[in-house]
Order: structure tokens, then sequence, then C-alpha cells
DNA sequence: CGGTACATTGAAGGGGCTCAATCCACGTGG
DNA sequence: CCACGTGGATTGAGCCCCTTCAATGTACCG
């Protein structure tokens, strides 16, 4: 396989490694499906609510949101994808896409065409096991932001979403123990949430006042992570059930027709 | 192939044909890949937030949903499943089951082996890409809903729900034209909404005050469909978007290793 | 230095919740 | 046939969480 550019696919590796047991060789061949790495530059869309679209896309570096937005203006967030986020499940799978997907900051991405995703179905069912995985942590994401927004207070909705972020940066080695850099505003956190961007800020300054976490610019330090995970619910979620099934994995080479 | 339960595939034939372009060859090869129709009673588990799986599951008659309780016992409804639908994605793709799905009624479900699934993408493509495509649907409905709980108001949240039942209902021979049965309480409704059942009755009632739908016990009939789609900014959501791109179809055979 | 974007804070209002009572349909056992 | 219990729907009163509207502060940038 061409070397290519080998420093870019490393966070969705990372977070496979984590979660999966696909081996490094394996590893390799999900991350050479991808083709032509693309800048897109901040606001811009990767995919826009209503074209068509061939292809899937990997984010390799940068922060980008999925989004609708109702006609009287008020949106709503779906997920943000981070670096090593497969972009374009479910949205891409329908006649035209359902939803759009802006760049947060300047951002790279690559594609992957559809054919080849299927091609990989046939070549190496364990990797295209992880495939179908990989849109499971999607589905279950939106999920988990449902529980959270449907029956969740404002303050345990903030305090689970920077547990999320925490963990989520964490696998692909963008955070460290207890703190992340986090370049959202807070208008941003109040539409992924459900909340206003007003409320968000009332909630903020109240977990610092708990001396939970300790914000400083973009800066974001959990300082007690113990009473933050039990204001929010958390440790069930997120922290160790994010893995794999092994019944996934086919048990030995396909039989033939 | 043999005879087999023949009308019991019909939902999820039904709603394949309305949105994809499949054959009915390839509809027949997809229902084929169910097995041991076994029936479910009322409140008992189809599948246990915790446990492991090795299969997916097709519901071929009843109802069901998939929820999370929450340690104080909040209960958020993920979704709503009807006969025709596919159980277990994303729950059953995870080391352990994300949450739990109960059959709110006597039901009847066929289990699908993860290995009979993935030899599908080797064997039938096209059908494989529908499976794709179901997924997609799932994870879809999540997002509307998320946009339901996070941005619109309780009277448009309950109008948007009898909308998306009505629409899911008729694609599979449930409905007529304005009118279906709901046996659900309006607690089950309050915790798929994310309000409280108090609210839904007022809610309900208000939508029944101002003449946009007649409940007659479990008999709900929208008489008013213009106007209540208006109210919950509804035509682009479901109603023609949920068809499954042709980009997924491989052109032609896929080619060897 | 003025302009823009974002965070913060206050005051007031409302939407949805909580608590509680009532009603109704239904089934069960006397 | 009726008394009783149960689950669900309805309605009212009061409260509180979150929103709305608005003003102020602050960093950054031309």
């Amino acid at each position: 396989m061409p070397p290519g550019p080998e420093p870019r696919i490393s966070a969705l590796s990372q977070k496979l490694a984590a979660r999966t047991s696909l081996s490094a060789a394996e590893l390799d061949i999900l991350g050479s499906l991808q083709a032509e790495p693309r800048p897109v530059a901040t606001n811009r869309d990767i995919i826009t609510e209503g074209y068509k679209y061939g292809a899937l896309f990997v984010l390799l570096e940068g922060i980008a949101i999925r989004y609708r937005v109702l006609h009287d203006g008020r949106r709503q967030i779906l997920n943000i994808a981070l670096p090593g986020d497969y972009i374009g499940f479910p949205a891409c799978f329908f006649d035209t896409a359902l939803y759009s997907i802006t760049a947060l900051t300047d951002a790279v991405v690559s594609s992957i065409p559809f054919a080849r995703l299927f091609r990989l179905f046939a070549d190496n069912p364990r990797v295209g096991a992880a495939i179908f995985w990989i849109f499971s942590c999607e589905a279950a994401m939106y999920a988990e932001r449902l529980i959270d927004i449907g029956r969740r207070s404002a303050l345990e909705r903030v305090a689970h979403f920077l547990l999320e972020l925490l963990i989520r940066l964490r696998v692909i080695g963008l955070a460290d123990e207890l703190s992340f850099r986090m370049p959202l505003t807070q208008e941003l956190i109040g539409d992924i949430l459900g909340l206003t961007s007003v409320h968000v800020s009332r909630k903020l300054r109240q977990l610092r006042a708990d001396g939970l976490v300790v914000i400083e610019g973009q800066q974001v330090t959990i300082s007690d992570v113990e009473g933050l995970s039990a204001l929010a619910d958390f440790e069930r979620t997120y922290l160790n059930h994010f893995r794999m099934s092994e019944a996934l994995f086919p048990a030995a080479a396909p039989p033939p027709i």
C-alpha cells in the first residue's frame, strides 16, 4: 500500500485500537480506504442538506458540527465531529442529505466512495464489521444526547457534555488526563444541549463555583471527576460501554455461495 | 426458498418497496434472512441492557420501545419500534447492550445472526446496501427526535409525533389515510417526547380544541393535516426525504480481489 | 479608537413540572 | 348486581427552571 499521509489517520486508528480488537494491519487497511485529503475552511459546509452524495468522509483534522435549522431560525446541533470521526452517516445514505455538516475550525477531510466501502465487506469482513461498529457509535451518541436533553436538567447536561468531550478527546490523544481545549462558544454549546447561551453561561459558572471545573479561556480542567460524574450520571454511559462486540467479527473466512 | 410465514415479512417489505428500488426478488432475499419467529409477551424484554448479543432482531408483529432509565427513575424512550423495524442497532453491536428493548404489546420477533448479515454483503451487495440504509433510518429517527426535544415546544412535539406515527404506520399498512390506532399511554408519549404525562394530556387536549385532531379511545384521526404539519414544521422532515440514495447501490458486480 | 464577537449579569415572564384531587372504564370477587 | 380496586386521563393551583430582553464588560482586531 502507498505510504500516504501517515500521521493523519492516527486519530481514527487510536480510537479503534482502544475500543476494538483490530490488529495494526487491519487498522492500516481501514486507513487506506481514504483518498485525497482536502482542506475545508472555517464555516464551510462539508455536507449540505438537500444535496446528493456518493461518498462518506473522514474528518482528519479540526472540528465540525451536524445540525438542522428550523424555519424560524432555531438551530439544533445533532453532534460534534472530532478528528477521526466518520462524517456522512446517516446523512449521505439518503436520496438527499438530511442535514448539513459544517467545519467549525479549519479542517481536513478525506472521502470514501460507497463502492470502496462495500468492497471491504467481501475483501476483509473483520474490517467491514468495524465499519458497522463505527456507525453504531454515531447512532449511540445520538441516543445519549437524546437522554441528555429529554430527561436531564441544564446543569446535568452541561456536566455530561464536558465529560463526554474529555473522554472523546482523550481517546484520540487531544486531551490530557483531566483537561482539554474547547474552542466552542457558549451559543454553540447551547445549540447542542437544547439550551440558550445565557443559561449555559450561568450553569458553567455554577459548575465553577461548586469547584467541579476550572475554565481559563478555552482551556477546561475537570477538578472533581467524581463529583461531576455523579452529577451527570456518567459512569455507566460512556466510560467502558463503547466497546465493540466481539460477536460482530466473523468466526472464519465466509463460506462460498 | 422455503414458503415460510409469508405475511409476516410484509411490513418490512412494504417499507423497503416504498423507499428503495429493491426488486421483489431482492426483498425476498432480505426476508429470508430471518429465522425462527418467536413470540414475546407484553412487558418482556427483547434485549436487556448490559447483556451480550450475537444477532439482530426483526419485529414482525407488535410494538416495542428502546429506553434507558436513569438512576433516579427518570426514563427516556429513545424510539418506538413498529412491525418491520430492525431491532438491535446500535445496542447489540457493543460489547454489552447499551439499552433495553421491551415489548409494549404481545409481539413476534425473529433473529438474524451477525454472520448471516455479513455474508449478505458478499453474496448480494444491493441487499447489503439496503441493510446499511435501514440502519441509517434508525439513526435519522434519533436525530429527528433530538431536534424535536431540543428545539420544539411541547405542542409542536406532540403534533410532530402524531404525524410521524401516521406516516410510519401508513407505510406498513397499519394506518388509513388520516387515522390510526395508538395503543400508547400518555405517560409513554411523555417519556418519548421528554415531557410529563400531565403535560401531554394538556397538549393533546389543546390539539383537539384547535380542531387539528380527533381522539376517540385509542383511535387517532388527523382532521387538519395542513394545520398540524405547519405547526410541527413537518413537511421537510419525513414526508419525502427518507428515500434511499441510489448512489449506495454498487454499479455492477464487485470486482474480484 | 471604534467595531465586533463573546461572556456575564439582572429582571421579568412563561412554559412545563409537581402535587393533588377527581373522573372514568374496566375487571374482579362478593 | 354491586362494591371495590386499579390504571389511566383530566383538571386545578402553585412553583421553579429556563427563556427573553437588555445592559454591561471584555478581549481582540481592523
